[in-house]
DNA sequence: AACCGCAACAACCGCCACGCT
DNA sequence: CAGCGTGGCGGTTGTTGCGGT
């Protein structure tokens, strides 16, 4: 009411960025700052642009202390170990890599990282098709799935996985499935993005919440730490626990891992942090989150996913059980954050100029 | 040298949540 | 309180450059 439309779409120029607009941006905003109000800046400036567009270019490029390229190995693992966590949630993602932008990031995902996962996979696949005698030919994960998913009612497609002790190098605490206390805690950390849609997961978990508790209104008051993680997560648990596919909402992530093909890259992944202890750490919790402490051991983070979409001779209340304990998780949770150098804790990133 | 395919990156689009009017 | 504008985010598309043939 009253304001101005975001932008006159005919006037506004559209494209790569030239040397001059940047400059008049770059420099008014040192200046000036954005003045709250990415909409009329352009006009400010001059420039025929859309406030969206100086947005994006402002966080993307022009910021001080951005890097582009480059990516370590370190940053390679920490962005691995997050997906896996949180799934493609690139501005909490980069809010762990100072100096990068969630866009960097994203790219970074799709057009490299992703692709070495997957040439990871298929060795492995390879490699365990011929220790299995062949019985496993297909040439892609892909494949692989469409295979699970067709004969899941009738054949065991994995390998067995072995049962594993549950202990985890990062805790002594047992599992309890009683401390609510502790679930609720987690859930509630996780609340940023924690809304009705994991409610099956509270019924699984036989939770009891005070009158509301678990709204979302309820659980923003507890946000000042910023914790935006596990809808994917939470998503997956609720498709596993149930034994039956119920995608959150944009749950993406979720999806490709019910399908198996999350599976590889936690397999992949696995490997890619099995000498990086933060990473480990990070990821232990994260996987924990996921599929218990049985995934993370040696290597060997795969099964649980995998299982679900064979259907084999998981037993899946079970296997649910074995999958998530809560207190443990929300215990290792912390214990991430609070090991986390300090430029990596969780926080939001400040720009100069932002509002 | 020309063409083609692919990878990498920049930018746009559309949706959503939130706050303002 | 409804409607609208804005900021923020993730997904997708467009562009460019490079290597191979």
């Amino acid at each position: 009411m009253g304001r101005a439309p975001c932008c006159d779409k005919a006037n506004v120029k559209k494209g790569p960025w030239s040397p001059e607009e940047d400059t008049k941006l770059k420099s008014y905003i040192e200046q000036h700052g954005t003045g709250g109000n990415w909409i009329a800046l352009p006009q400010k400036i001059g420039l025929k642009r859309c406030g969206k567009s100086c947005r994006l270019r402002w966080l993307n490029y022009l910021r001080p202390n951005i890097r582009h390229g480059g990516f370590s190995e370190e940053e390679d693992n920490i962005i691995c170990s997050l997906y896996v966590s949180i799934g493609s949630r690139w501005s909490v993602i980069a809010a762990q890599l100072p100096g990068r932008t969630d866009n960097d990031i994203k790219n970074y995902w799709n057009t490299r990282l992703k692709k070495k996962l997957l040439g990871k996979h298929r060795k492995e696949l390879q490699a365990r098709n011929k220790g299995n005698g062949g019985i496993l030919k297909q040439e892609n994960s892909s494949s692989l799935l469409l295979q699970q998913n067709s004969a899941q009612q009738l054949h065991p497609c994995w390998p067995q996985i072995p049962v594993l002790p549950l202990s985890s190098p990062y805790t002594n605490q047992s599992p309890s499935f009683n401390d609510q206390d502790s679930i609720r805690k987690l859930l509630i950390k996780l609340g940023g993005r924690f809304s009705d849609d994991y409610q099956p997961i509270l019924d699984g978990l036989n939770l009891q919440f005070p009158h509301g508790s678990n709204s979302l209104s309820s659980t923003q008051q507890i946000q000042e730490e910023q914790v935006h993680v596990g809808s994917s997560a939470l998503g997956c648990m609720n498709s596993i626990g149930h034994n039956q596919v119920q995608f959150g909402q944009s749950n993406e992530y979720c999806a490709e891992l019910v399908q198996g093909q999350g599976s590889f890259i936690t397999t992949a992944i696995g490997e890619m942090v099995s000498s990086n202890d933060y990473s480990r750490r990070l990821l232990g919790g994260s996987l924990e989150f996921f599929y218990g402490e049985e995934m993370i051991t040696d290597n060997k983070i795969m099964g649980a996913c995998a299982s679900s979409s064979c259907g084999q001779s998981t037993n899946w209340g079970e296997t649910s059980s074995s999958l998530m304990y809560p207190s443990l998780v929300a215990s290792n949770y912390e214990g991430v954050r609070q090991e986390m150098p300090r430029e990596c804790a969780f926080q939001e990133l400040s720009y100069p100029g932002a509002q």
